[in-house]
Order: C-alpha cells, then structure tokens, then sequence
DNA sequence: ACAGACCTTGACGCGTTCCTGACGCGGGCG
DNA sequence: CGCCCGCGTCAGGAACGCGTCAAGGTCTGT
C-alpha cells in the first residue's frame, strides 16, 4: 500500500481529503502545519505528498524546498490564490503539480494517481506474487519456483494458471478456461484441460496424482486451493 | 537541448507555443493531427509530449494509448473541456498533466519545466551503472567492458540493453522489445531480437550459447539477470 | 569515390511445445 | 452385474520458436 502525506491546516478539508484517499486503500497520514509536516516526511517517508500552501506556521513553498532538499518524492501542491505567478513558484520550486481550490475530488484523485504511476516506473515492482506452501508463483514476471528451485513452464501453461489463480478458491468451469486459453470455440476440447493440468501439477504439485493447489471437480470445473 | 513534440490541430495556438518554447530554447516539432504525433514519436522520440484532446483525425485519447504502449514519455493535455470526467479519463490514459483552455503561458511553461524535471530524476532501483560479475554496463556514457575490458555496442545493441535492462529480472515481452527499439509497427519482426540478442551475447557474456545474464524464455520473451 | 561499420533480410538446423489419439481406471446408473 | 461417461496418463508427429550464419543494402567518415 503507498502511504500518502496530506498537509493541509484547514480541518474540513483535511478531514475529506483523508476519508477519501483512504476511501481508495491508500494508507493515509494527515498533518496540520508545515513543521509536522517535515517532521512526519523524515521519519516514514511517504510516496507522495500533498501540501497546502496557506499554512498556519510556514509557507508551503517552504515546506517543498525543506522536502527537496533530500527527497524526491511526488508533490502536489492545493491552493485557493489562482494566479500565475504563484503557481510558477510552486512549479520551480519543486512541485510536481497544482490543484486550485475549489476543486473536484474525482480529478484530485486522478492526479493523485498520475504521479504515483510517474515516480513509480522506476521501481522494481512486485507484482502479484500468488503463494502456497509448496511453491510459489510472480505473474508479473513469469517465474516460478517449487521448494525453492526454479520451475520453467510454458506460455499455455502460464496462459492456463493465471487463467485459474486469478480467481482464488472460487470454481471456475471448463469451459471458461478452454475460451479463455484457446479463445471462443474451443469450448469442447476438454482434452486440452486434462493434458495441460497433469504437466501443471506434474511441475508445481507435491504429489501430481493426489493435487492439493490444482483441484478437478468432477463435472463441474477446476479450483486453486491458496 | 530537450526535444518537444506539440499536437495541436488550431495553427494560431500552435504557432504561439512553438514561438514561446522555442524562446525557452526548446527544440520544437509542432504537428497538426494525431497520425502525423505517432508518426513524428516513432521516428524521432521527444523527450516531452503537449497534445490537445480535440484532433480532427483521432481522439486525443487514442494518441496517449498509442505513446504509452511503447513509451514513458510525459505527456500534458491540453482542452477547452473542464468536465471532471474528461479529465480523469486523459490522467488515467497515462497522461501527466491537464490543462484547461484558456491558460497562462507562463504557467504552461512552468508546467513543462516540471514534467521534465520528473522525468528526469534517474531511475532510484537501478542507477545508470548496472554491474554484473562479468560485465559492467553504463548507460549514461554508454560505456560497456567485460572482465575490465572495453567493448563497444552499436547504438541499437546499447537501445536494446537499456530497454530490457530497465526492468531487472522481469520478463520483457519481445513484442514490448520492438516497439521499444524499432518503434510501433515492428512487433512482428522477431528476426531482430534474436540477431541482435546474439550480438550482444557474443560480446558480454563469458558463453554466448549458454547465457546468464540475456536470458531467453521461450515463447514469452527475455530477461536480464543482474 | 572508397572502405568500414551498421542494419536488414533470408535460409537452415535444432530443440521444444502443442496437438491428437489411444488406453486404463473408477464411479454413477440402469 | 455390466455399461458408459469423465478423468488421468502416455507417446508420436506436426508446427513453432529460437540460434546461427551469410549476403545485400545503407550510411558515414576519410
């Protein structure tokens, strides 16, 4: 979860601003003045900071260059005064962006969004990583490990696992993996499913004739077990 | 001198942000239409992106999808359209900034200064020297040696390296390969990837036929192994 | 104009993957 | 009790992807 600092003095709109960041699973930490604020950025760093230029203690400009100083993370900067000079200021000052009051939540959040994506490129993602005892499996990087050693699978193997994990411990039915593999029409080659899920667990299982992860209901479909 | 690449269909608009850049001492290349943007990205990548929303050929939107499926590049909106809606749709296409019409060119400017300085802040996980024990990459004076020799990479090779490189331990589509390298519309020709991969091979690692670092995986693209 | 480096393109051989059919097994049903 | 359907297993042939090499074409600097 990315951690976001909200340093706004105005209790109204720090209260909204929090409720609906957190509103989207951001882990949210709300501050009131500038001095917390640097305070708050160097003991956790947050991935992006918001900051209001009208504070009680300091100017925000202020509290962007204390940031610059030895950060780089994302800043968006609020403000009520709308003219171009200040914005300018904000800008060179080391803001990443500018958002006049009044201004709508749906479009905040939008820029909230736009500069994690443009600070996180960099970052070495770790994308969804799907985890049983026995073995383990990162679908953003296409690898595959079973009790530590390296387990190589094929591009319709991979097609066909991430087709079932996607959707954990629910039952998925045959024929929704056939079109979603081999793609529509391909509904009846029920062939397909039994030769591919045998190579699967003979790869990834314990004990391929007694499958744990990679479940068959008779009749119905197939299930991960997490 | 950074490069900019305008779109803008309006010649009035156009020729006042190309006179203002240019003033800023940007390399200009001001296009009329969204066929003409994705023709002048591929050929020749700007370092910076101002597209407006309303083109007579193609959505703006469709222009940002067509950037963004090879490139990072910033991209900032420009449109007459204010909606909310409008503006977390071109955000959430992968655009950086948005800005409504009429605007501040002084704002404008200090809007393209940031989007630059963001874009350039080097890369935090995988700095602009990649080290391996064999081989020593760095890609800021594109200079290579293995085992404390030099070696020279032709300007494709070194394209190719940065691309695949950017992304340690992930797997790379080759498709995302050449639309990176080659530019969009080369994603058929696979031939490339496996010349090249030979190439570059042949010159870093200790046994080309047998690689550890340039890392092959059949059917789903390469990886590089740090 | 010439030589060299670089990029593109095609052809060939090899290994792997994918598809296909056949067989055996076990449970449900008449 | 015997039949049938669904599932797991296995093996062979076709098709595909990859690595390698070599030749032709383009561009650059001399």
């Amino acid at each position: 979860m990315q951690r976001l600092l909200i340093v706004e003095d105005e209790p109204a709109l720090r209260r909204a601003l929090t409720i609906n960041l957190r509103a989207r699973s951001y882990e949210v930490v709300p501050v009131g003045d500038g001095a917390a604020a640097l305070r708050a950025a160097a003991t956790s760093p947050p991935d992006l900071v918001v900051v209001d230029l009208g504070l009680p203690d300091m100017d925000g400009i202020e509290v962007i260059a204390g940031l610059r100083g030895w950060s780089t993370v994302p800043i968006i900067v609020l403000s009520a005064r709308d003219s171009q000079a200040e914005k300018v200021r904000a800008l060179d000052a080391g803001a990443d962006d500018y958002v006049t009051k009044p201004f709508g939540m749906d479009e905040f959040v939008a820029r909230v969004r736009a500069a994690l994506r443009r600070a996180d490129i960099p970052q070495l993602s770790t994308g969804p990583v799907v985890t049983t005892p026995e073995f383990t499996l990162d679908l953003a990087s296409k690898r595959a490990q079973r009790e530590g050693v390296e387990v190589k699978l094929t591009p319709t193997e991979w097609h066909l696992v991430e087709a079932l994990v996607r959707h954990p411990g629910m039952l998925v039915a045959g024929t929704q993996l056939l079109a979603e593999v081999w793609g529509p029409g391909f509904e009846k080659e029920t062939n397909y499913l039994r030769v591919y899920f045998a190579q699967i667990r003979r790869k990834l299982e314990a004990d391929p004739s007694q499958p744990r992860h990679f479940v068959t209901e008779p009749g119905l479909g197939y299930r991960f077990e997490p």
